[in-house]
DNA sequence: CTGAAAGCGCTTACAG
DNA sequence: CTGAAAGCGCTTACAG
């Protein structure tokens, strides 16, 4: 056995292990694990020497090994529904592999149809069998009181994105949904507009009652009465949208702009508009959130809320990946900042 | 060390072993690895005595173990381009969750943005930090020579979905492209046009050129003459789709129907028309392909065929599975069926 | 601040 | 058709 041996190896192109680090740092194994997980204890000159070892073996630790022998996964499951227009979340996912690759940690999707009877057990199936450290939550099941009892349970930790009722220490982000509505609907206000229809969310949606306040906000600052009767209640869904829509457009006295919680419902307002031959914007105003793509696809294009979702997705799977290393992380304070993107499918009131 | 140990090991939730199992089916270790890994050689006393044992414990194998022991990594990748347009990737992710949640796989993915210089060393740092079996490969990706190179140099089997070139011994699946562009020409056809604008899509994609072929044939079929001017080349993207319904609706005898080779170019087709007040479908029959959420939110709603896109990802998937398991399968040899779904985009053609 | 030993739960290679 | 032994590459618990 002379040093040749271990040049051999590496270069056969075997995988440099902790022995063959230790080696050429010229310490331990268990030092090597010090410095990889980063427990402290360790002298500055030997750590630089293990880090250099590390690097020139060019060593990356088997994830594999370190499951089996120690007590995490370094896996984070990303639950979430199964939606019709995937867009919102196709931008998380992109956050939270950004979040895990730079973590170190796996990704692992389930995703579920609502409403589901067996979705408790299909969440415990999913947390035990693939052996997850942490899990993602985007709404409304970060809400989800059942899922939330089950990962408390199993001591598993979870983040939360865009949560609607609070939950003490736990981990989440949000935007600021209610002035982003605020300020849409003053937009429209300023374009003379003074009967506002509002189509609201899926109530278990924490963006649904904060998009009705910054509504409600903005009426009262511009002193425009409130008028229940527009105000009409949706899913989030197009179909929603539609009826809403057409509650709203069968009125005597008609908005002359609709503010919809959603794109797929803003769709849908002017797909209803559009079957009772009303021009848009020349009738009718119509305005969405989320900035999905049939947003710009549609004709004419809306006007609609972007939220920077993959940057809130990628910040709230970091502060996971931060506790489940058992730093003592508390929730974002600050809500993202939502911006207005202003396209075609609003105009001056006419009246 | 009576009986009653292994009852309270099993009482106190730690997951049952190999040894637990093996205790319990009064066999070596060695021979319920057997049975878990269907190896054979077990004779069938033996195999249903492990079976029973295995339900009785609720036995699943620990993958850590089983991944630092042996030669596989029970993972496979799913590497796809990161499109603006997520829904075709959602059921493609969809699927291959059903056929790696079937077959005990996990699914990881990449998403890649084009174009990509460092392209090849991205698929070859999540291949090897990975440690994936194998991978799936969306079109355009499954085309990529570069990408096929280094999956045989590292010996990693891949599955493409809905490629353009022949690879020996490869696993893919495909749907009939060229048959449902026939059938949706000869509909149009029928409804009495004979001036048929057509906007192919992406050259690298495989269905470009069978969806083109398809118009072609039912043209020659109706004894319509083939005009060039009516083929418009597209990306598959809505701007592309913009641009070339531009030049067409230019054209002196411009067509009265157009046909465009994905749904986000016939949005982006019925935008351009909408632009210049032709109505839908009164002036301008548009039909698209892929059946995606816009092509029911937009109006007219889009007439386009729906491919069954989670089943082919889903067979596809399990086809590599039963590969990575040593099982000599090859590709499907049917392509799977497309349908028509006709909305309100199309009409009487109009002279 | 550093290290020696045990063990995680399987598969492999070999023996019979 | 079945099994005993070695070993995968780490972390844990303990010692100093």
């Amino acid at each position: 056995m002379t040093d040749n041996t271990l040049d051999r190896d590496d270069q056969q192109g075997k995988p440099a292990t902790i022995f063959d680090v230790a080696k050429a740092a010229g310490v331990s194994i268990k030092t090597v694990s010090r410095v990889i997980n980063l427990e402290g204890n360790v002298r500055k000159v030997t750590k630089d020497k293990v880090d250099a070892a590390i690097k020139a073996l060019d060593y990356q630790p088997n994830t594999a090994a370190r499951v089996l022998s120690g007590k995490r996964f370094y896996v984070i499951g990303l639950i979430y529904e199964n939606p019709s227009e995937f867009s919102y979340m196709q931008k998380v996912l992109n956050g939270a592999l950004r979040a895990c690759e730079a973590g170190g940690y796996t990704l692992l999707l389930l995703p579920i149809s609502l409403p589901n009877p067996g979705l408790i057990a299909d969440v415990r199936r999913f947390v035990s069998q693939s052996r997850l450290d942490g899990v993602v939550l985007p709404a409304p099941l970060g809400d989800f009181l059942d899922i939330q009892q089950l990962l408390n349970e199993l001591a598993i930790p979870f983040a939360r994105i865009a949560p609607k009722n609070q939950v003490a220490h736990d981990i989440h982000i949000r935007c600021n949904d209610e002035q982003a509505s605020f300020e849409l609907t003053q937009y429209l206000i300023e374009q003379g507009h003074r009967r506002l229809g509002f189509i609201k969310g899926d109530p278990i949606h924490g963006a649904t009652s904060h998009r009705f306040q910054g509504y409600l906000r903005a009426l009262e600052q511009a002193g425009i009465e409130f008028r229940g009767e527009y105000v009409e209640d949706g899913m989030f869904s197009f179909e929603s949208g539609k009826t809403a829509a057409r509650a709203l457009l069968d009125l005597k006295e008609r908005p002359t702009a609709i503010i919809a919680s959603n794109d797929d419902m803003a769709a849908g307002t002017i797909f209803e508009a559009r079957e009772r031959g009303l021009g848009i914007p020349q009738a009718l105003s119509v305005v969405g959130f989320d900035d999905t793509p049939i947003a710009s696809r549609i004709w004419p294009p809306l006007t609609t809320v972007r939220q920077p979702i993959v940057e809130m997705a990628e910040a709230v799977t970091s502060l996971l990946i931060q506790r489940l290393r058992g730093e003592h992380v508390s929730s974002i304070a600050e809500p993202f900042t939502c911006h207005i993107v202003t396209r075609n499918s609003t105009g001056p009131a006419q009246s």
